[in-house]
DNA sequence: TATTCATTTCGTTCTTTGTCGAAATGTCGT
DNA sequence: ACGACATTTCGACAAAGAACGAAATGAATA
């Protein structure tokens, strides 16, 4: 139990992580989209989310080629739910929480189709100031 | 902001420190009351107690030669409570914690200028089945 | 079935972190 | 002032973790 609890704690103790969650808040979203907003490998974003995972707090749905994560509305792990929710309780007015979730709404602009054809390479120009 | 979340949350990421918290709850504590229910050297707990004062989570109060931890009962660290309030309201029914303060009781039946003179090399025998 | 492409897994590199022993700090009692 | 001793800081070391590029996986389409 003590594992359990530590392992969601691990999971929320990571920046770019914090940032996935308070993406997904606002809706589900495919891998592709993620890596676009944070402006890491995708590999790197699909290991965080394996780890988010992995602690039950997103849980993801295939739709064809594309992967789409969301928070997870149950889970395996018993804290899961409390911790998310000490996660949407906060970091509302957090700035790069808030130049991220802007991020995110021009790219929800763009088809998936045409976002993720050439890059995660992309990272969306918004006056890229991404320090909090 | 983003970052004192982070803070917060890796102070709790980590089995040794959720073990202090807990004991913490029942009642302020000197570091080598602590030391002795954990079985670390004490620069190990020392260390632990910095980090989580670091974050918010405890203050701590110097008495003589002694030093005693409690929770933060209000703090710089603007998630601090909400972080404390999460694990307080977790893992009551968790072996190791169950275990820890169980030692505890031992402990506190031990005059303090007894306990640490020797060492917190006797780590308070009860049949030391400290797996969760 | 061959190709394309989003995602994941693998292997590597670099940094962070948990732990310890030894030395430093600061306080109490002599 | 001196010695004893709880606590902290320092230095070292091993383990864990975050990031990447490259290769593997698996689904859609030609």
């Amino acid at each position: 139990m003590l594992g359990q609890f530590e392992q969601a704690g691990r999971a929320i103790a990571d920046p770019s992580r914090l940032r996935i969650l308070k993406l997904l808040e606002l809706e589900e979203l495919c891998v592709c989209q993620v890596t676009a907003v944070l402006g890491l490998a995708p590999a790197t974003v699909s290991k965080h989310l394996s780890l988010l995972r992995a602690a039950g707090l997103v849980a993801q749905r295939k739709a064809g080629r594309w992967v789409y994560y969301r928070l997870a509305e149950r889970s395996a792990n018993p804290y899961a739910m409390a911790v998310l929710a000490l996660v949407q309780g906060v970091l509302g007015d957090d700035n790069t929480i808030t130049i991220d979730q802007q991020k995110l709404k021009k790219i929800k602009m763009i088809p998936v189709e045409a976002l993720c054809a050439k890059g995660g390479g992309t990272p969306v120009t918004l006056s890229d100031q991404t320090k909090g």
